[in-house]
DNA sequence: CTGACATGTGACCGAACGGTAACGTATCGC
DNA sequence: GCGATACGTTACCGTTCGGTCACATGTCAG
């Protein structure tokens, strides 16, 4: 919904122990110990981790007996590609364009020499 | 295009300043100085932004007189797209099932009566 | 009941991050 | 040349982040 829903989406991703964890998700619920077993790091740190995607809308949880079952939720990572990233691709013909020709003579260049450094 | 590169990319789009950076050069080129009249911080802020765009990829820099030209490069974008995101949406039918399977009763909802776990 | 096991929480620490201020460098206009 | 201007850098500071340890809670098995 609003910037701030996306920007804990996006700080959610920019770690890789998270992505990580997204792409064991991928394959399917899992508890919080199936999820740490992979990592070399404590336990309570993926569970910091957990926490994070959870806040981000990210992973949804269910408590079964003891367990903790943690669900990957697409939406949140579909909703910033529609209303972000889509538009990079709108665009990138002209930014393309503007690298093309901005960049595309080494020698004689945008100005005098640009050879050198 | 290790997942390091990726993680540039994912750091790089975590913060909000930098994302309207982004969205700025989506219009084309800009100076530094041009980037920097949107924004109520120092300009120097800017340009650490800028630097961490840079080493991202996601922004490519050319000198023009004491000027610095700045033009978006939507490749990295792209990239992940293509290599991260996309598996999400591949993957977004079944963990949707699995979310209606264990969420779907509403009100009465986690007790134990439910017991289709 | 009791113990084992899986999950949650509070306090703490070093590193990285976002930010400012002040200073330095290079280029254009006159 | 010389000042104004645009860009770049060094040093520093508070906050957040990723991490650990120790401890608390809840739940299943016997």
């Amino acid at each position: 919904m609003s910037e701030h829903d996306d920007d804990l989406v996006f700080k959610a991703l920019a770690d890789a122990t998270r992505r990580r964890l997204l792409d064991l998700l991928r394959d399917g619920p899992r508890t919080t110990g199936e999820l740490c077993e992979p990592f070399a790091v404590t336990r309570f740190a993926i569970m910091k981790h957990l926490h994070a995607l959870v806040t981000a809308g990210l992973v949804l949880v269910q408590r079964r007996g003891r367990e903790r079952i943690n669900t990957l939720n697409p939406v949140p990572i579909r909703r910033i590609q529609r209303r972000w990233l889509r538009q990079f691709e709108a665009d990138a013909a002209d930014r393309l364009l503007d690298l093309a020709q901005h960049l595309e003579r080494p020698a004689t260049s945008t100005r005098k020499k640009a050879s050198r450094a």
